[in-house]
DNA sequence: AGCTTTTATCGTACATTGACGATATACGAT
DNA sequence: ATCGTATATCGTCAATGTACGATAAAAGCT
Protein backbone atom coordinates (compact mmCIF):
# COMPACT_ATOMS: atom_id res chain seq x y z
CA UNK A 1 0.00 0.00 0.00
CA UNK A 2 2.07 2.83 -1.29
CA UNK A 3 1.55 6.52 -0.96
CA UNK A 4 -0.32 6.91 -4.21
CA UNK A 5 1.13 10.39 -4.57
CA UNK A 6 3.71 10.56 -7.30
CA UNK A 7 6.02 7.65 -6.99
CA UNK A 8 5.66 5.76 -10.16
CA UNK A 9 3.60 8.45 -11.75
CA UNK A 10 4.40 9.49 -15.24
CA UNK A 11 7.63 7.60 -15.75
CA UNK A 12 7.89 9.64 -18.95
CA UNK A 13 6.67 6.63 -20.90
CA UNK A 14 9.71 6.09 -23.00
CA UNK A 15 12.47 7.47 -20.84
CA UNK A 16 11.96 6.02 -17.40
CA UNK A 17 10.74 2.85 -18.97
CA UNK A 18 14.35 2.21 -19.81
CA UNK A 19 15.96 3.65 -16.74
CA UNK A 20 16.38 0.59 -14.56
CA UNK A 21 15.04 1.26 -11.09
CA UNK A 22 13.73 -1.45 -8.87
CA UNK A 23 13.98 -4.50 -11.04
CA UNK A 24 10.58 -3.97 -12.53
CA UNK A 25 12.31 -1.38 -14.65
CA UNK A 26 15.07 -3.71 -15.74
CA UNK A 27 12.65 -6.41 -16.80
CA UNK A 28 10.34 -3.95 -18.47
CA UNK A 29 13.23 -2.46 -20.40
CA UNK A 30 14.32 -5.81 -21.79
CA UNK A 31 10.74 -6.79 -22.55
CA UNK A 32 10.32 -3.51 -24.31
CA UNK A 33 13.08 -4.49 -26.70
CA UNK A 34 11.11 -7.57 -27.71
CA UNK A 35 7.80 -5.79 -27.89
CA UNK A 36 7.76 -5.40 -31.64
CA UNK A 37 7.62 -8.20 -34.20
CA UNK A 38 10.30 -6.60 -36.32
CA UNK A 39 12.70 -6.60 -33.41
CA UNK A 40 11.88 -10.19 -32.59
CA UNK A 41 12.57 -11.05 -36.21
CA UNK A 42 15.92 -9.29 -36.05
CA UNK A 43 16.87 -11.12 -32.87
CA UNK A 44 15.85 -14.42 -34.37
CA UNK A 45 17.97 -13.72 -37.40
CA UNK A 46 20.96 -12.88 -35.25
CA UNK A 47 20.30 -15.98 -33.18
CA UNK A 48 20.34 -18.14 -36.27
CA UNK A 49 23.38 -16.63 -37.91
CA UNK A 50 25.32 -15.66 -34.85
CA UNK A 51 26.08 -12.30 -36.32
CA UNK A 52 24.96 -10.26 -39.24
CA UNK A 53 25.86 -7.21 -41.25
CA UNK A 54 23.33 -4.45 -40.96
CA UNK A 55 22.63 -4.55 -44.67
CA UNK A 56 21.74 -8.22 -44.54
CA UNK A 57 19.24 -7.53 -41.81
CA UNK A 58 17.67 -4.78 -43.86
CA UNK A 59 17.45 -7.08 -46.87
CA UNK A 60 15.69 -9.72 -44.83
CA UNK A 61 12.90 -7.42 -43.80
CA UNK A 62 10.09 -5.62 -45.58
CA UNK A 63 10.99 -2.36 -43.90
CA UNK A 64 12.91 0.69 -45.00
CA UNK A 65 16.55 0.92 -44.07
CA UNK A 66 15.86 3.87 -41.79
CA UNK A 67 13.21 1.95 -39.92
CA UNK A 68 15.39 -1.09 -39.44
CA UNK A 69 18.16 1.16 -38.20
CA UNK A 70 15.79 2.55 -35.62
CA UNK A 71 14.83 -0.91 -34.43
CA UNK A 72 18.49 -1.83 -34.19
CA UNK A 73 19.00 1.21 -32.04
CA UNK A 74 16.22 0.15 -29.69
CA UNK A 75 17.66 -3.35 -29.47
CA UNK A 76 21.07 -1.90 -28.75
CA UNK A 77 19.78 0.48 -26.09
CA UNK A 78 17.73 -2.19 -24.39
CA UNK A 79 20.79 -4.41 -24.22
CA UNK A 80 19.84 -7.16 -26.63
CA UNK A 81 22.46 -6.63 -29.28
CA UNK A 82 25.85 -5.10 -29.89
CA UNK A 83 27.22 -3.60 -33.04
CA UNK A 84 30.82 -3.72 -34.10
CA UNK A 85 32.06 -1.35 -36.73
CA UNK A 86 33.77 -3.19 -39.52
CA UNK A 87 35.05 -0.80 -42.10
CA UNK A 88 32.13 0.90 -43.78
CA UNK A 89 29.63 -1.55 -42.36
CA UNK A 90 28.42 -2.66 -38.95
CA UNK A 91 28.23 -6.21 -37.73
CA UNK A 92 25.55 -6.92 -35.17
CA UNK A 93 25.39 -9.83 -32.79
CA UNK A 94 23.31 -10.78 -29.76
CA UNK A 95 24.67 -9.49 -26.46
CA UNK A 96 26.17 -12.40 -24.55
CA UNK A 97 24.24 -12.60 -21.30
CA UNK A 98 21.11 -10.80 -22.39
CA UNK A 99 18.81 -13.77 -22.75
CA UNK A 100 20.09 -15.34 -19.58
CA UNK A 101 19.59 -12.17 -17.64
CA UNK A 102 16.12 -11.78 -19.06
CA UNK A 103 15.18 -15.29 -17.99
CA UNK A 104 16.56 -14.66 -14.53
CA UNK A 105 14.43 -11.57 -14.19
CA UNK A 106 11.46 -13.58 -15.39
CA UNK A 107 12.08 -16.10 -12.64
CA UNK A 108 11.37 -13.37 -10.14
CA UNK A 109 7.84 -13.22 -11.43
CA UNK A 110 7.08 -16.89 -11.10
CA UNK A 111 6.42 -17.09 -7.39
CA UNK A 112 8.33 -15.00 -4.87
CA UNK A 113 10.76 -12.24 -5.56
CA UNK A 114 13.76 -14.45 -4.91
CA UNK A 115 16.65 -13.05 -6.83
CA UNK B 1 15.59 -11.37 -48.74
CA UNK B 2 11.97 -10.46 -48.71
CA UNK B 3 10.07 -8.36 -51.17
CA UNK B 4 10.47 -5.14 -49.19
CA UNK B 5 7.13 -3.96 -50.51
CA UNK B 6 4.47 -3.99 -47.85
CA UNK B 7 4.62 -7.19 -45.92
CA UNK B 8 5.33 -6.18 -42.41
CA UNK B 9 4.84 -2.54 -43.13
CA UNK B 10 2.82 -0.50 -40.71
CA UNK B 11 1.51 -3.23 -38.44
CA UNK B 12 -0.66 -0.48 -36.97
CA UNK B 13 1.69 -0.23 -34.00
CA UNK B 14 -0.72 -1.32 -31.34
CA UNK B 15 -3.22 -3.44 -33.17
CA UNK B 16 -1.27 -5.86 -35.30
CA UNK B 17 1.35 -5.95 -32.64
CA UNK B 18 -1.06 -8.11 -30.74
CA UNK B 19 -2.52 -10.04 -33.61
CA UNK B 20 -0.37 -13.16 -33.58
CA UNK B 21 0.98 -13.83 -37.02
CA UNK B 22 4.17 -15.69 -37.61
CA UNK B 23 5.44 -16.34 -34.14
CA UNK B 24 7.28 -13.07 -33.98
CA UNK B 25 3.89 -11.59 -33.32
CA UNK B 26 3.10 -13.98 -30.52
CA UNK B 27 6.35 -13.32 -28.73
CA UNK B 28 6.14 -9.60 -29.31
CA UNK B 29 2.61 -9.54 -27.92
CA UNK B 30 3.60 -11.25 -24.69
CA UNK B 31 6.71 -9.12 -24.36
CA UNK B 32 4.54 -6.11 -24.89
CA UNK B 33 2.57 -7.01 -21.83
CA UNK B 34 5.74 -6.88 -19.75
CA UNK B 35 7.04 -3.73 -21.34
CA UNK B 36 5.95 -1.41 -18.58
CA UNK B 37 7.23 -1.41 -14.98
CA UNK B 38 3.74 -1.04 -13.58
CA UNK B 39 2.63 -4.18 -15.36
CA UNK B 40 5.67 -6.07 -14.20
CA UNK B 41 4.87 -4.96 -10.68
CA UNK B 42 1.33 -6.20 -11.04
CA UNK B 43 2.51 -9.56 -12.34
CA UNK B 44 4.98 -9.87 -9.52
CA UNK B 45 2.27 -9.14 -7.00
CA UNK B 46 0.03 -11.77 -8.53
CA UNK B 47 2.94 -14.17 -8.60
CA UNK B 48 3.54 -13.66 -4.92
CA UNK B 49 -0.05 -13.84 -3.79
CA UNK B 50 -1.37 -16.25 -6.35
CA UNK B 51 -4.39 -14.11 -6.88
CA UNK B 52 -5.52 -10.66 -5.96
CA UNK B 53 -8.57 -8.46 -5.85
CA UNK B 54 -8.36 -5.53 -8.18
CA UNK B 55 -8.64 -3.06 -5.33
CA UNK B 56 -5.64 -4.58 -3.58
CA UNK B 57 -3.61 -4.13 -6.70
CA UNK B 58 -4.64 -0.52 -6.96
CA UNK B 59 -3.73 0.05 -3.32
CA UNK B 60 -0.29 -1.42 -3.86
CA UNK B 61 0.57 1.04 -6.59
CA UNK B 62 1.10 4.76 -6.81
CA UNK B 63 -1.23 5.02 -9.75
CA UNK B 64 -4.83 6.06 -10.16
CA UNK B 65 -7.47 3.36 -10.25
CA UNK B 66 -8.27 4.13 -13.86
CA UNK B 67 -4.64 3.75 -14.86
CA UNK B 68 -4.24 0.45 -13.06
CA UNK B 69 -7.40 -0.77 -14.71
CA UNK B 70 -5.90 0.06 -18.08
CA UNK B 71 -2.76 -1.88 -17.28
CA UNK B 72 -4.85 -4.82 -16.14
CA UNK B 73 -6.64 -4.70 -19.45
CA UNK B 74 -3.36 -4.83 -21.33
CA UNK B 75 -2.18 -7.76 -19.23
CA UNK B 76 -5.45 -9.53 -19.87
CA UNK B 77 -5.36 -8.90 -23.60
CA UNK B 78 -1.77 -9.99 -23.91
CA UNK B 79 -2.61 -13.22 -22.13
CA UNK B 80 -0.75 -12.79 -18.88
CA UNK B 81 -3.64 -12.66 -16.46
CA UNK B 82 -7.25 -13.63 -16.07
CA UNK B 83 -9.95 -11.92 -14.10
CA UNK B 84 -12.77 -13.69 -12.40
CA UNK B 85 -15.80 -11.71 -11.36
CA UNK B 86 -16.57 -12.24 -7.72
CA UNK B 87 -19.61 -10.29 -6.70
CA UNK B 88 -18.90 -6.61 -6.95
CA UNK B 89 -15.18 -7.16 -7.29
CA UNK B 90 -12.81 -8.88 -9.66
CA UNK B 91 -10.16 -11.35 -8.69
CA UNK B 92 -7.10 -11.49 -10.91
CA UNK B 93 -4.61 -14.28 -11.21
CA UNK B 94 -1.77 -15.17 -13.58
CA UNK B 95 -2.82 -17.17 -16.62
CA UNK B 96 -1.67 -20.73 -16.18
CA UNK B 97 0.64 -21.47 -19.09
CA UNK B 98 1.57 -17.91 -19.92
CA UNK B 99 5.07 -17.87 -18.48
CA UNK B 100 5.83 -21.31 -19.85
CA UNK B 101 4.66 -20.34 -23.28
CA UNK B 102 6.67 -17.16 -23.14
CA UNK B 103 9.81 -19.04 -22.26
CA UNK B 104 9.19 -21.50 -25.05
CA UNK B 105 8.90 -18.68 -27.53
CA UNK B 106 12.09 -17.21 -26.12
CA UNK B 107 13.86 -20.51 -26.79
CA UNK B 108 13.19 -19.96 -30.46
CA UNK B 109 15.44 -16.95 -30.33
CA UNK B 110 18.41 -18.64 -28.73
CA UNK B 111 19.88 -20.40 -31.71
CA UNK B 112 17.74 -21.86 -34.47
CA UNK B 113 14.04 -21.53 -34.90
CA UNK B 114 13.40 -24.96 -33.48
CA UNK B 115 9.93 -24.97 -31.98
C1' DA C 1 39.87 14.63 -55.04
C1' DG C 2 35.72 12.33 -56.30
C1' DC C 3 32.58 8.52 -56.34
C1' DT C 4 30.22 4.53 -54.31
C1' DT C 5 28.68 1.89 -50.63
C1' DT C 6 26.94 1.40 -45.99
C1' DT C 7 24.75 2.99 -41.95
C1' DA C 8 22.97 6.53 -38.88
C1' DT C 9 20.32 10.56 -38.10
C1' DC C 10 16.99 14.33 -39.21
C1' DG C 11 12.48 15.87 -39.98
C1' DT C 12 7.84 14.70 -40.55
C1' DA C 13 3.29 12.44 -40.16
C1' DC C 14 0.06 9.76 -37.80
C1' DA C 15 -1.45 6.39 -34.37
C1' DT C 16 -0.88 4.71 -29.84
C1' DT C 17 0.47 4.80 -24.99
C1' DG C 18 0.03 6.22 -20.46
C1' DA C 19 -1.82 9.18 -17.20
C1' DC C 20 -5.76 11.39 -15.10
C1' DG C 21 -10.59 12.80 -13.49
C1' DA C 22 -15.21 11.96 -14.27
C1' DT C 23 -18.72 8.96 -15.22
C1' DA C 24 -21.09 4.61 -16.06
C1' DT C 25 -21.95 -0.02 -14.62
C1' DA C 26 -22.54 -4.02 -11.55
C1' DC C 27 -23.53 -5.92 -7.24
C1' DG C 28 -24.63 -6.15 -2.28
C1' DA C 29 -26.53 -4.08 1.65
C1' DT C 30 -29.95 -1.13 4.08
C1' DA D 1 -35.95 1.47 -4.25
C1' DT D 2 -31.66 3.63 -2.71
C1' DC D 3 -27.12 3.97 -1.29
C1' DG D 4 -22.35 2.57 -1.22
C1' DT D 5 -18.55 -0.02 -2.88
C1' DA D 6 -15.73 -1.92 -6.65
C1' DT D 7 -14.36 -1.77 -11.61
C1' DA D 8 -14.50 -0.54 -16.10
C1' DT D 9 -14.85 2.80 -19.59
C1' DC D 10 -14.95 7.54 -21.64
C1' DG D 11 -12.72 11.69 -22.95
C1' DT D 12 -8.63 14.28 -22.97
C1' DC D 13 -3.78 15.66 -23.09
C1' DA D 14 1.15 15.34 -23.58
C1' DA D 15 4.62 12.34 -25.02
C1' DT D 16 6.28 8.39 -27.55
C1' DG D 17 6.60 4.88 -31.20
C1' DT D 18 6.80 3.59 -35.91
C1' DA D 19 7.31 4.44 -40.52
C1' DC D 20 9.19 6.93 -44.33
C1' DG D 21 12.26 9.76 -47.51
C1' DA D 22 16.10 12.67 -47.52
C1' DT D 23 20.36 13.74 -45.97
C1' DA D 24 24.67 13.33 -43.37
C1' DA D 25 28.69 10.71 -42.03
C1' DA D 26 32.30 7.14 -42.50
C1' DA D 27 35.18 4.21 -45.18
C1' DG D 28 37.10 2.21 -49.17
C1' DC D 29 38.05 2.38 -54.20
C1' DT D 30 39.52 4.64 -58.69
Amino acid sequence: MVDRIRLMKRPAPGKARRAAGKGEEALAALAWGLAHPARVAILRLLGERGECICGAIVDSMPLAQATVSQHLKVLKESGWIEGEIDGPRVCYCPTAGAMTRFKQLLQGLESGERR
